[in-house]
RNA sequence: CGCGGGAUGGAGCAGUAGCAGCUCGCCGGGCUCAUAAUCCGGAGGUCGGGGGUGCAAAUCCCCCUCCCGCACCCA
């Protein structure tokens, strides 16, 4: 990723569907790492997230709440918008695929789509046929899987077998190009388990995929056909597009998407970012995206996070116990960025008494107070003893937990340097060198902590800048606790 | 032969060849600048089992056992 060029960060774009959990939160503190860090580089960094709302599941459960879908909609994106905001997720645009911009793009994608012809001559997009198992009452396709005894779930009757006309993209004969260029590392996949994952995709086999719906009337309806709908992926994914202003800012869309683009997501989505996404990409003459990011699943206190279960947790729980920044620092610790893990909640306060109260706050409190009282507020310039410039390549490539790791060893570090030197008995100043002593040490201290304070910046930014504001006083005085312990 | 992820001191995890590490907890000691915070020392593991390759294996190869996800939800 060079530093010149322009860079796009995305999260997917969230079901609107069900309420979000600490899975969303997850993904989008994670991408929100990545675009702080290169902002902080002064890089030009766009991150973009929204909510995905269209499609049957949307529509029903808008039925079964008693509105319309739209104003359901409405809602639930201003659920996720405010938990978003609370998380401290910087982004620059939060898009939802049923505002009119977007609209207008998916179906400018679409027109191209249509118009397109593939690598072998053929047309991108063809009629074919789609047969299955339909329920009259949920108004819906279901999959023998689904089925209770060969029943609907929900009605208890037998669906019917029943033909739809559909158009198709011709997967197939892109298949070849993208294959290669993940191959190549032109489309980047990580970490190198997710590589693997999609390469394992292209042995298996992928089908052609139908674009569009003719019994699903809540989504976009395609342009040349209007008694069908898209299809809720085509409809989703080119939000990375419509996002940065494709179908209406021609101009700015470029801008961003001609840069580096990393998407970020959970495993689960992984076949329709790489190897959907950049297909239908091609077919429309756009470049594909740079990197593909996946993350892993997690469960909570070592048992799957379910709503059966009742163990599903809520980012605003967090917050409210943890703080914004204590609760970015529990998600991202516990475990390498990009495996499965576990989300041990039960010793959060724990986590979080010792590593953020005891560790880094109290290294604050006692520095601070003692560059208070034993220099008037006031320290020579100094260079910080241990360097994090290797913390930030570490956040550069998404191996965030160990980045973390190596911040908080400096943490340990310094508390260690403190006890070592004992300030406290060279403030009493029996050796003519001890004044000397002192002051070097405090002046150390302060660079370490300036230095901590940039690197945990893309991390725990509002305790990044509460610290660097603290360090930079004319006269510095003994900072308030960073983070109150929790009971 | 379905796909994938795991098995490392009491708990949770790093570590893909070179004397087995981290966090928490536990035991003992020190300090007093600090958010009853901090620092030092200690106990505790034959790295799931078996076989193989190597001067050297938690780390590579083969076999076996056990656990978890691929069901609602959904990152």
């Amino acid at each position: 990723m060079a530093r010149g060029i322009p860079l796009l960060v995305t999260t997917p774009i969230f079901y609107a569907n069900a309420a979000p959990h600490v899975g969303h939160a997850y993904t989008g503190i994670a991408s929100d790492v990545i675009a702080r860090c290169w902002r902080q580089q002064d890089r030009k960094t766009f991150l973009l997230t929204g909510t995905d709302e269209h499609g049957q599941k949307v529509a029903d459960t808008a039925a079964k709440a008693g509105v319309t879908p739209q104003a359901f909609v409405d809602q639930q994106a201003k659920v996720f918008e405010h938990v978003f905001r609370k998380l401290d997720i910087g982004f620059d645009r939060f898009i939802r695929t049923t505002e009119p911009d977007h609209i207008a793009g998916v179906q400018e994608f679409l027109q191209k789509l249509k118009a397109a012809t593939t690598p072998l001559g053929r047309p991108a997009v063809y009629q074919g046929e789609y047969s299955g198992l339909y329920c009259q009452g949920c108004e819906r396709f279901y999959t023998e899987k689904e089925l209770v005894d060969g029943k609907c779930p929900l009605h208890n009757t037998v669906p019917q077998q029943l033909v739809e006309h559909n158009w198709f993209f011709r997967l197939a004969d892109y298949l070849p190009i993208i294959q290669k260029a993940i191959a190549k590392n032109e489309l980047k996949l990580i970490p190198t388990t997710t590589k693997q994952e999609v390469l394992g995709f292209f042995k298996q086999g992928v089908q052609d995929f139908s674009i569009s719906r003719e019994r699903v009337r809540w989504g976009v309806p395609l342009p040349w056909d209007p008694t069908q709908t898209a299809y809720v992926w085509v409809d989703a994914l080119p939000n990375y597009l419509t996002g940065v202003g494709f179908g209406k800012d021609a101009k700015h869309a470029r801008n961003w998407w001609r840069g580096d683009v990393v998407h970020v997501m959970a495993r689960d989505i992984l076949k329709f970012h790489a190897v959907y996404w950049p297909a239908l990409l091609l077919a429309v003459g756009e470049p594909m995206p740079s990197t593909i990011v996946a993350h892993g699943f997690f469960t909570v206190n070592g048992q799957k996070m379910s709503k059966s279960i009742g163990n599903v947790v809520d980012p605003v729980d967090l917050i409210a116990k943890y703080g914004v920044d204590g609760t970015r620092y529990l998600l991202l610790t516990p475990f390498p960025f990009g495996q499965d893990g576990d989300l041990p909640v039960e010793r959060f306060t724990e986590r979080y008494n010792a590593d953020l109260a005891n560790g880094l706050g109290n290294l604050v409190s006692r520095t601070t107070n003692m560059v208070e009282r034993y220099a008037n507020g006031v320290v020579k310039l100094a260079k910080a003893p241990k360097s994090l410039a290797k913390t930030r390549k570490l956040t550069e490539t998404f191996q965030f937990s160990q980045a973390l790791a190596d911040i908080w060893a400096t943490v340990t570090w310094a508390n260690q340097a403190i006890d070592k030197a004992r300030p406290w008995d060279l403030a009493k100043g029996e050796h003519a060198t001890d004044a000397k002593k002192l002051a070097a040490l405090l002046a150390e201290l302060v660079a370490q902590l300036k230095e901590i304070a940039v690197a945990i910046t893309p991390y725990l930014p509002e305790t990044g800048a509460t610290l660097t504001k603290c360090l930079r006083q004319k006269k510095i005085v003994k900072a308030p606790p960073l983070f109150q312990r929790v009971v």
